[in-house]
DNA sequence: AAGCCGCGTGAACATATGTGCAAGGGGCCA
DNA sequence: TGGCCCCTTGCACATATGTTCACGCGGCTT
């Protein structure tokens, strides 16, 4: 199936309304009703397998929301862990343990597009990270109605593609799309090569526009990024760092990054040098968007996710069981 | 299946827990993860069958929660056009035109149960009607898990059981089960012989820490009566009123009643003599709650709804689709 | 007008889910 | 301790749901 974006001329819009309509009914019947798709398809004259399709939509669309609460009485163990000690909303995502990084990283991301939609609003400004993690959410994100909300890109990124990354104008098309929100992209390399150029840079009056736009966000999505896992997340293969550059973060302590912008396992990133060329938001600025939803998938990633809450940029953490467990198991 | 209550006793409150653990992370893996049964199954070491029956558990308890969106560009016209001309949000119940009214009544109520949980919360004084609508309603509500709230039984009712009918405290037993609430029964018949009776009742300090609580209500919920459809609503069957109450009310002008108490088309019930005996809410105290909930299902209820609507005792109406037509097409 | 294309449809098949039933396990009473 | 009862389980079967495929209906081009 491709991606069911609205043609780009007028188009049958009734017939879609038409559709929506039906789905709508469907979904009622469905869902409030118990009725069975046999019984529906019935009520609305068509047959079962289009039924089926209906339901499809409507879920798939948005029209149909589930979600899951957890008895206030029986609240996991470990979100209660994470929230006491951290101060951190967490959303823990059961995956079995012995599942490979690729599954975990799906599932995880597959969880966190759904678990989106509830913290994404109208007028709202939402800055989005790019990377591996985020380019798994932004395949299953779920469509959400939204006015005047806009999806600000975070950090620059080359128009590189490579295994599984997309273009990051893609990703944001695809934030944008499912919210129906337009986009800001932010048309910069992911660093620097000079830190002269990116002063200079920042400086433009187009830069500062988004630069402000960054400073005002209600809700930031990223992941975290771990230079020194065994497996190295794809900034890292994607030549955007030399081997000096490793050296240097090394030396300097720096044990993760988020958005471009590196840290130390206590949470400072003062004097790690790097971060001078880095096109992400400031820390300090970073923190002023009240949601700070944070992705993890991966046991590798731990020492950088501990950096990241140790540096308070976290509000909302969504993480793969084993992770989890093994960030309270300290 | 038998009401699933807890045990009297103590229990294996370990081994419930327990099930819900499983039930919550089936929950996750089904409808977060888009695993098929048969995968979970494997990843809680059961059987498929057992996961099955978790997810049905997780439904039938309240710990998934479906909900259906409209998109904002896209409102049903009905319930559009019943908020600009009454001001009354609307739930239009899909349910074919041809439907008994049996059928009907049970698809309304089985929805009313499921929205009903997007209006309880914790810390509220519910108020709750008695009636056929009602009492289908309560073989449905969705449990959600609440503190410190009450529900209030709005009117009197014989402890009567006819066709479908439960008693009064079974019907408030079941609301209160659903949201751990508990329940205030008010013991006395729905009409009084006498009216010097009912003041006298009135003035009893147990009556009036009920009529108090009445008057706090956060949320009201009850159906409409309609003593002259063809029809007629099941309070008039059992036997409380007599022939000559009937020629009052059609002499005074009543269309309905809500709680037993009766208005007319224009939503007056000033000089309406058998409410002088009825034992629900004036509907001066019933406008306290902010919210009011009306389930009503069937067109011969129109005449009575229009006079609820009237009287501004609505603020929240879920009507089966014939009726929302029929109260529009005017 | 003919021909082509793309979409949506329902029938038939392939999977996935729900349920009756017999068997097993564990608490509780005698 | 033995026996009873009740709840839970997994199997096998019955239903319900998802998906493939061939078809036919517009809309558009030539």
């Amino acid at each position: 199936m491709t991606e069911n974006e609205p043609r780009g001329s007028a188009e049958g819009g009734d017939a879609v309304n038409g559709k929506t309509r039906d789905a709508l009914r469907a979904a009622h019947l469905y869902y409030m009703q118990d009725l069975t798709m046999d019984a529906i398809a019935h009520e609305l004259h068509t047959s079962r397998s289009s039924v089926s399709r209906l339901l499809s939509h409507a879920r798939a669309s948005g029209l149909v929301e589930i979600s899951i609460h957890s008895p206030l009485d029986l609240p996991s163990r470990i979100e209660q862990e994470i929230l006491t000690r951290h101060e951190v909303r967490a959303h823990v995502i059961p995956v079995p343990d012995h599942a490979s990084d690729v599954d975990r990283l799906d599932r995880v991301a597959l969880s966190a597009a759904r678990i989106l939609g509830q913290y994404v609003d109208s007028n709202q400004a939402i800055g989005v990270a790019w990377g591996s993690t985020m380019t798994a959410m932004s395949r299953h994100l779920v469509p959400k109605a939204t006015h005047n909300t806009e999806i600000v890109q975070l950090n620059g990124a080359g128009n590189v593609r490579t295994t599984g990354i997309l273009y990051a104008s893609e990703l944001l098309r695809r934030f944008g799309d499912a919210f129906g929100a337009r986009v800001q992209q932010f048309p910069v390399p992911a660093f620097f090569d000079d830190p002269a150029t990116k002063r200079a840079f920042w400086k433009e009056r187009s830069t500062r526009r988004l630069l402000d736009l960054q400073a005002r966000l209600d809700v930031a999505i990223f992941g975290v990024g771990s230079p020194f896992a065994e497996v190295p997340s794809h900034v890292y293969q994607g030549g955007y760092l030399e081997r000096a550059d490793y050296e240097g973060l090394s030396r300097e302590g720096a044990v993760g990054d988020v958005a471009t912008v590196f840290y130390r396992a206590d949470g400072t990133s003062e004097g790690i040098a790097l971060n001078e060329r880095a096109t992400g938001p400031d820390f300090a600025v970073l923190r002023r968007a009240p949601r700070r939803i944070c992705v993890v998938s991966g046991r590798a990633k731990l020492p950088s996710l501990r950096g990241a809450l140790a540096a308070g940029l976290i509000t909302d953490l969504i993480v793969d069981e084993g992770t989890a467990r093994a960030l309270v198991e300290a």
